[in-house]
DNA sequence: ATCGATATCGTTTTT
DNA sequence: CGATATCGAT
């Protein structure tokens, strides 16, 4: 039977979510408690048991690595293809709705999307056409400001001003819209903002839309802000039946405009809905539970959950007080080692901060070890600057009126183009309400620039005009490629120096294998190859699966692990003013966010836990003082083994600051020759400090000068 | 235009 | 302290 294929592998709660009647839910999802599966298995269930066609659902996530998950999930579990239905992400949805409605929404056919970077120029050169000074009104404030408001749906005029400064804000706030409607392109949150409006002003579309979607499906729902709540009620007609499925406990970016009160505002404005707690964990031993639990009982104003398991209690929580960040990295490194020898796997390891800055220390530390490693959330490939250019490029051959393109490659490679020339250009803009490129034809037309601007001018004229001839005939991959010669970006990269030249050219070759592919996966109907292409770029800079399968420990922040899990997890720099974080500790709601982030921390872990802390830590170039973090003592003491007690007493070898200490400094000098067990052979050319702190510069022979503790260097 | 000196600043991040 | 931005000198 189609009933119990679907439900035999859930447990009870979970059966309850996903059969339940067609109707309104509200599943409160405790960390580890199968909620992923719940979902999957629900849109089965409506598809198998319902009879709802797969075309008549719509599934939100948050992110593309979720969306991708759900589908390739479900279609594995559907006897009926499930192309025809609706899984992404609000951005994702809205932009598929605002290409199929270009003309109802008030854009362009090809408009294109603003990065967050491509905003902050934006907003930058608004600024300064408005003759403000960039020093009272920074672009990052304007730039928060413009997004807090479109966040909460209000568009320039809806904007009640608070003092003057709000009144400038405003006024910014109207000059960017209008600059980005002259421009063809608009910004994440006008994706959703503009989906909003349509539906709210377009009665037949929101009909239509009506008709379609018979059940509505969100995850991670405790994260959505002001307008995609409203977003999603737009979508829902009366007769839609809705699944939210989030975990109040696990809210954490309240900072960014989530509202987890959305969870209590569903439940009033839906109040049918059924509520359903999903509490049994099948990730962590007894223990992390009991001490998640035990944590986050401290923030009040929960909707209550208990996270409980059939699973054993297992190890206790380790806990380490470091004398400082080195000792703290070090005990981390020791530990590895220890894991490493019991023949775990290093990528089931993770190790969690509050804060990026803190990853440096440790990354040492691994490196000295030679323990691979892998940082999450470091620059994403779309977003590197030769990609940026490229695709700039590629956007002002798409679409001469782009002025954020047009800015960025006017002058990149350096074509003899300066300041002063762009500065002429952007008046004339002005001035004249129109595009830079139209701006640029009109003067060189009336022979404004003197013979050598103009003729550089030129130049760019017909390099893009020249592109835009040449590739209109040839497919996606070919177009890039000429474009990344053609423009010159290569020469101009393969002239600096060093390896950064290198990768870079490297990046801009991967380009064309990206388009390649893209290209393969197909494009819908209704735009061009390219300007899918682009969209794609600016919407799912998706990377980072090559990686994955290598062997290595896993560094990243907390907010980055939420949604992941690993047997084994560091939780690093447990101190007050690091974590809770100083500017979240005084403010009651802020810090039961950072405690909610601790709770997401440990609720990472599987098997063990470490938590650790440094007595003093140097940060901005300062030794700072901290006390342990109130979350450690938050903790039941009957769930934690303290390891700096245990192993002076019982194992002194190991933990102790001693196990890492030089064993002599008086062997090195200068001119010595050294060997290092990743950098080869070198020479010792400057020794700086002594004793625990030596450090000491050396030449390798293969990988140039480095710095490094000189414990790690062995004598030839 | 390119390099080097000096100033500044210092959560969390996806789309 | 260390990364990044900005500015001034060549």
């Amino acid at each position: 039977m189609k009933h119990n294929m679907i439900l035999n592998s859930l447990n009870p709660a979970q059966q309850d979510a996903v059969s339940a009647p067609f109707g309104h839910q509200l599943i409160l999802a405790g960390a580890g408690s199968g909620k992923t599966r719940v979902l999957t298995h629900r849109i089965a269930w409506l598809v198998e048991v319902e009879n709802i066609s797969p075309f008549n659902i719509l599934a939100v996530t948050f992110t593309n690595k979720a969306a991708n998950e759900m589908r390739t999930r479900i279609e594995s579990m559907l006897s009926v293809p499930a192309r025809h239905m609706w899984i992404g992400t609000f951005h994702g949805l809205s932009h598929r709705i605002l290409r199929a409605h270009w003309e109802e929404a008030g854009l362009s056919e090809s408009f294109q999307i603003l990065d967050s970077d491509d905003q902050f120029r934006m907003i930058r050169r608004v600024i300064n056409a408005l003759n403000l000074d960039e020093d009272r009104f920074p672009p990052k404030e304007a730039q928060w400001f413009i997004n807090a408001q479109k966040e909460e749906g209000r568009e320039p005029h809806q904007v009640q001003p608070r003092d003057f400064n709000g009144q400038t804000q405003i006024k910014i706030y109207q000059a960017y819209q209008e600059a980005c409607q002259r421009s063809g392109v608009i910004d994440f949150a006008d994706l959703l903002l503009l989906t909003y409006k349509l539906l709210q002003s377009n009665a037949e579309l929101r009909l239509h839309y009506h008709q379609r979607f018979r059940a509505l499906l969100v995850d991670e729902f405790q994260d959505t802000n002001t307008i995609q709540y409203a977003w999603l009620k737009s979508f829902a007609g009366p007769d839609c039946a809705i699944m939210i499925v989030g975990d109040d406990d696990q809210s954490i970016y309240g900072w960014r405009g989530a509202r987890i009160e959305n969870i209590q505002r569903f439940s009033k404005d839906f109040p049918s809905a059924q509520i359903i707690r999903l509490e049994q964990n099948y990730r962590s031993t007894g223990t992390i539970l009991k001490a998640a639990n035990a944590l986050i009982e401290q923030n009040a104003g929960r909707l209550g959950k208990n996270l409980w398991t059939e699973g054993k209690e297992g190890e206790l929580i380790t806990l380490y007080a470091a004398f400082n960040e080195t000792d703290e990295a070090y005990f981390v490194v020791n530990r590895i080692r220890d894991l490493q020898r019991n023949h775990h796997s290093l990528r089931e390891i993770a190790i969690l901060y509050r804060s990026n800055a803190q990853s440096r220390v440790i990354e040492e530390a691994l490196m000295q070890s030679g323990i691979p490693y892998r940082v999450y959330g470091g620059l994403r490939y779309f977003d590197r600057a030769e990609i940026k250019d490229a695709l700039a490029y590629l956007r002002l051959i798409n679409n001469c009126a782009d002025d954020t393109a047009f800015e960025r490659i006017i002058n990149t490679p350096t074509r003899g183009i300066g300041d002063r020339t762009i500065v002429a250009i952007r008046e004339h803009a002005k001035a004249s309400g129109i595009t830079l490129w139209d701006a640029l034809l009109q003067l060189q037309e009336q022979n404004f620039f003197a013979a050598r601007a103009a003729s550089a001018l030129n130049a760019f004229i017909e390099l893009i005009n020249n592109l835009q001839d040449k590739i209109s005939s040839h497919t996606l991959n070919k177009q890039v490629e000429f474009v990344i010669h053609g423009s010159g970006l290569i020469d101009h990269y393969r002239k600096e120096k060093g390896e950064r030249g290198l990768t870079r050219i490297e990046n801009l070759e991967e380009l064309v294998n990206a388009a390649h592919q893209f290209m393969q996966e197909g494009t819908p109907d209704n735009m061009t190859p390219m300007s899918a292409f682009l969209s794609y770029a600016a919407l799912e800079s998706n990377d980072d699966q090559a990686s994955a399968f290598d062997d290595c420990i896993q560094l990243m922040t907390l907010h980055t692990a939420k949604g992941l899990e690993f047997p084994v997890v560091f939780l690093t720099g447990c101190e007050e003013e690091l974590f809770p974080h100083f500017l979240s500790m005084h403010d009651p709601k802020k810090l039961e966010e950072e405690r909610r982030l601790c709770y997401v921390g440990v609720t990472r872990a599987m098997r063990k836990l470490y938590m650790t802390y440094a007595e003093v830590r140097r940060m901005h170039g300062k030794e700072a003082y901290h006390r342990p973090s109130r979350f450690i003592s938050e903790i039941p003491v009957e769930l934690v083994d303290e390891a700096r007690f245990r192993t002076k007493v019982t194992r002194p070898t190991i933990v102790t600051a001693a196990s890492y200490q030089p064993k002599s400094s008086g062997k090195f000098r200068i001119g010595q020759d050294v060997h290092h067990r990743i950098f080869g052979d070198g020479t010792i050319i400057d020794i700086e400090g002594s004793g625990e702190d030596m450090k000491v510069k050396v030449r390798f022979e293969q990988v140039g000068t480095k710095q490094l503790i000189a414990s790690y260097l062995e004598v030839k």
